[in-house]
RNA sequence: GCGAAAGUGGCGGAAUUGGUAGACGCGCAGGACUCAGGAUUCUGUGGGCGCAAGCCUGUGAGGGUUCGACUCCCUCCUUUCGCACCA
């Protein structure tokens, strides 16, 4: 209605997926990234998306990527990139590393879900996007309602931020304390004893020159050899051994033995846990394993709901759970007495006050590693100076093009590394010999800001004029899956955050408001001998090729390529045309859900078109002059409407009906299946119409015709703009206005109104629209299935809900 | 285990704020047209009883609120998704 809107279509065109398919064919990835942009732009055009092609862009193109090498040098500036060797994710497959994103949760890798990702260690690059963990967070509060609330818990879980304290355990005999984190202070004078993980680095110094030296390295070698998914796993036993070393509880002073434990993770928190067995679960079936002290710190308190329920108290010596609820805290010298939640804020401060610990806040997120070893993907812009070491390209220099003349070969994963003409340069700090970085950014580097460069894609001289951008951001409306949510879609705002630091974007967060849209997915065939079978190896008849037995439907899965299950857009529009495929993709369901796809479901849709052509065909001679009389009579509104029969006033009503509800269904719901299925009902309608006699006359007739054109225009517009100069109309139909229904004539003259006696339907009746009162009354009780069942009883009450029903209490 | 969402005909799905459950489509059944039909068209189609009018029943199960519940409340079941030794 007169709104700007910027809809445009790009290419995420680097990337592990296109790499790998290239190596496949044997053909070079950017050979194969360009044709395939090709054949896509070919199909998105033919299926007529309205898509601003001015504004296409493509990440591997030079004139995009260059201002990616600019933000990253940026972020170098800003101590927000970094170098450090880490021990990281690596898919065999990939050839690569892998961010803690791109692994999936039963460890697997994100573009080979069959590939368990394993360990490497190695020097890689680094973005802190742990910087932003907290305004990650925080800024849900401005997405609150625009985005899915799971996608959000997603990110929570992801970020997965927890308040608590780091505490210090002296070491006895050493001058250096193990340090914990803890989300339960109030609970620490109940801590017996401390574990480590397997990697701590105290773990070789604390037991050497003792007893227990060699049983713990035994132990910890045992652990550390244990594949991660496994220490994972939810029946892993829990394990530990005693180092011999005593630490001090910074609280109560008491001597708690240094365990070294299986299940405490190195890389959350400190490595290393005050182990409190009466209230924590792991910390109880610990200690009891072991007959380790259990320690009732906290005794549990009436709940505020029922302040008289009787608590039974806590007894280390017998209890056979731990208890984690809130309580009473006992046992904690001046601190008895404290409910817990208060307990916590003393704790803390008595420990800052004794230099023994502090608060601290935690995060699951971790720092994004960007680097990754492979070829077809934008240069990290640094060079590496056997001088100077790590240096940044000179922005002057930019981009860092990417040879795409190199020979490409399946041996090769990387072939950059080799590629000497490119690899040499001078250093620009002391101009002697350097060589390029090798590595290449993950893909998800481009797809965090390439929603803003289109705000002004074609900028040669900078990544976008800033008054382009503001004014068309925020992004409004983002669609996408919720496989994006710990990746792109944290990434993103992340990106965004930074670009709001270095002053290149306004506001905090990129997308107000986000759609989660269905899978198109397939149903499985499968064979009772073979198990899943593709569909060419499945005969017409349905029958496995292999055995000829009958295949049957197994379940739905999403349409992929690996999995062979997926229908070329193109074949359907050779078979069906352009719009019955689009208007079959959302009249399955509402978008939200997943489409299974089904070809009897496309006749359908297709078998409505034609009626749909079929009717307004036949209507186009009257509407052509209904809409000349119309144009003629302008000015002497409603002249056209005088005397109308009872049919021409249904057909109208319908008409605004029709207008009124599909505009709801796609502006305000996105529920285009219903607005399809009202569509169907008008041209069913308009076709009955037609076929009566006498047939309502031809004002009428085009009002229809073009209501309906207008409306379907969305949905199939090669249709729409036939139809359009068929009626009579001039230009193009997506020029002429949305219509606008006339509020006067939603309201019948007569309605049904449904008569139930207590509450059950009971008939109906057609009357006046504004009869009420006792005249309407009348007319109820006058209804033979209702007075049916009121005879002999007594009526109660009456309820009338108006235009709808009438309801008739009875005793 | 924790959290979230969802359970409606043979199937996909409708049902605006608590007001005719099953719109629309697929499938199926029967009729018409036809040498023929996988084309088109008409009729029917939740289940049960009945020639019929009509009656009973029905939205995962059980309870509740209400004149009236797919819709609101409680308990339970199932499915899907997310998280899961995070100290």
């Amino acid at each position: 209605q007169g709104d700007q809107v910027l809809h445009p279509m790009g290419w995420d065109a680097f990337g592990l997926p296109a790499e790998n398919a290239a190596r496949k064919h044997a053909t070079h990835p950017a050979r194969w990234t360009r044709e395939n942009i090709e054949h896509m732009r070919g199909q998105l055009a033919q299926l007529g998306y309205s898509f601003d092609w001015r504004r296409e862009l493509a990440t591997c193109d030079p004139a995009y990527y260059r201002w990616e090498q600019l933000f990253f040098l940026w972020m170098l500036e800003d101590g927000l990139a970094y170098r450090k060797r880490a021990t990281l994710n690596w898919c065999d497959e990939c050839q690569t590393v892998l961010a803690n994103e791109q692994v999936n949760p039963d460890g697997t890798c994100y573009i080979h879900d069959h590939t368990k990702v394993g360990q490497r260690e190695l020097e890689q690059w680094f973005v802190r996007i742990t910087k932003y963990a907290d305004e990650l967070l925080t800024g849900h509060a401005q997405l609150a309602g625009g985005w899915p609330e799971k996608v959000l818990e997603m990110q929570r879980n992801w970020i997965g931020r927890s308040e608590g304290a780091l505490v210090r355990f002296a070491l006895e005999g050493r001058d250096e304390a193990v340090e914990v984190f803890t989300t339960r202070p109030d609970t620490l004078a109940g801590a017996t004893f401390v574990s480590l993980a397997a990697e701590h680095p105290l773990v070789t110094a604390l037991p050497a020159g003792r007893a227990e030296e060699a049983a713990v390295r035994a132990f910890v070698q045992k652990v550390r050899a244990e594949p991660r998914d496994r220490r994972a796993a939810e029946d892993y036993e829990k394990e530990g051994v005693f180092t011999g070393a005593y630490a001090l509880n910074p609280l109560t002073g008491a001597r708690v033995p240094v365990w070294v434990a299986n299940f405490v993770l190195m890389e959350y928190g400190t490595g290393a846990v005050m182990a409190v067995p009466a209230h924590d679960e792991r910390d109880f079936a610990f200690a009891r394993k072991y007959g380790l002290p259990v320690q009732v710190v906290i005794q549990p308190v009436p709940p505020a709901s029922d302040p008289q329920a009787e608590i039974v108290a806590l007894d280390g010596a017998t209890m056979d759970a731990a208890y984690v609820g809130p309580g009473v805290m006992v046992a904690s010298g001046e601190l008895d007495g404290t409910l817990s939640e208060e307990g916590k804020k003393k704790v803390v401060a008595r420990l800052t006050r004794d230099g023994r610990g502090e608060g601290k806040v935690t995060y699951k997120l971790r720092d994004w590693g960007v680097s990754r070893q492979r070829y077809w993907g934008c240069p990290i812009p640094v060079l590496h100076c056997p001088k100077c070491g790590i240096v940044p390209v000179p922005e002057k220099d930019l981009p860092v093009v990417l040879p795409e003349d190199l020979p490409y070969s399946k041996d090769v994963a990387n072939p950059l590394a080799h590629a000497e003409a490119w690899l040499r340069v001078d250093c620009p700090r002391c101009g002697g010999a350097a060589r390029r970085e090798t590595d290449t950014f993950d893909t998800f580097v481009e797809s965090s800001w390439y929603f803003l460069r289109y705000c002004d894609a074609g900028n040669q001289t900078e990544p976008w004029a800033r008054a382009r951008l503001d004014h068309w951001m925020p992004c409004d409306q983002y669609v996408g899956g919720v496989e994006h949510a710990v990746l792109h879609l944290i990434y993103a705002r992340f990106f965004h955050k930074f670009l709001r630091d270095r002053g290149l974007v306004k506001g905090d967060e990129p997308f107000l408001r986000l759609f989660s849209q269905g899978m198109v997915c397939m149903t499985t065939l499968e064979c009772p001998k073979h198990g899943w079978r593709y569909r060419e190896e499945v005969r017409d008849d349905g029958t496995c090729v292999e055995c000829g037995s009958k295949v049957e439907a197994g379940r739905s899965v999403k349409m992929s390529k690996s999995k062979r299950n997926v229908v070329e857009p193109s074949e359907m529009i050779a078979k069906y045309g352009v719009d019955t495929v689009r208007v079959y993709s959302v009249f399955g369901g509402p978008p939200e859900k997943n489409l299974d796809w089904s070809e009897a479901d496309i006749q359908g849709v297709s078998r409505f078109l034609v009626r749909a052509w079929r009717v307004l065909r036949e209507g186009a001679a009257a509407a052509v002059r209904g809409r000349a009389g119309a144009e003629a009579a302008a000015g002497a509104a409603g002249a056209a409407w005088a005397g109308l029969t009872a049919a021409e006033q249904a057909l109208r009503h319908k008409i605004h009906d029709t207008i009124d509800r599909v505009t709801r269904d796609v502006e305000e719901r996105w529920h285009f299946n219903t607005g399809i299925a009202r569509l169907m009902e008008l041209v069913s309608a308009l076709g009955e119409a037609l076929a009566a006699k006498p047939a309502p006359r031809d004002a009428v007739v085009a009002e229809a015709a073009d209501a309906f054109v207008r409306l379907v225009a969305p949905f199939a517009p090669h249709l729409a703009e036939e139809l359009w100069a068929a009626i009579g109309a001039t230009g193009s139909v997506f020029e002429a206005r949305w219509p606008a229904a006339d509020a006067a004539l939603l309201v019948k003259a007569e309605v049904e109104l449904v008569l139930q006696v207590n509450g059950k339907t009971r008939g109906k009746v057609t009357v006046a629209a504004d009869l009420a009162g006792p005249a309407l009354e009348a007319a109820v009780m006058a209804q033979e299935g209702v007075r049916r069942h009121i005879d002999g009883k007594t009526v109660v009450k009456t309820i009338v809900v108006p235009g709808r029903l009438v309801n008739v209490v009875v005793k």
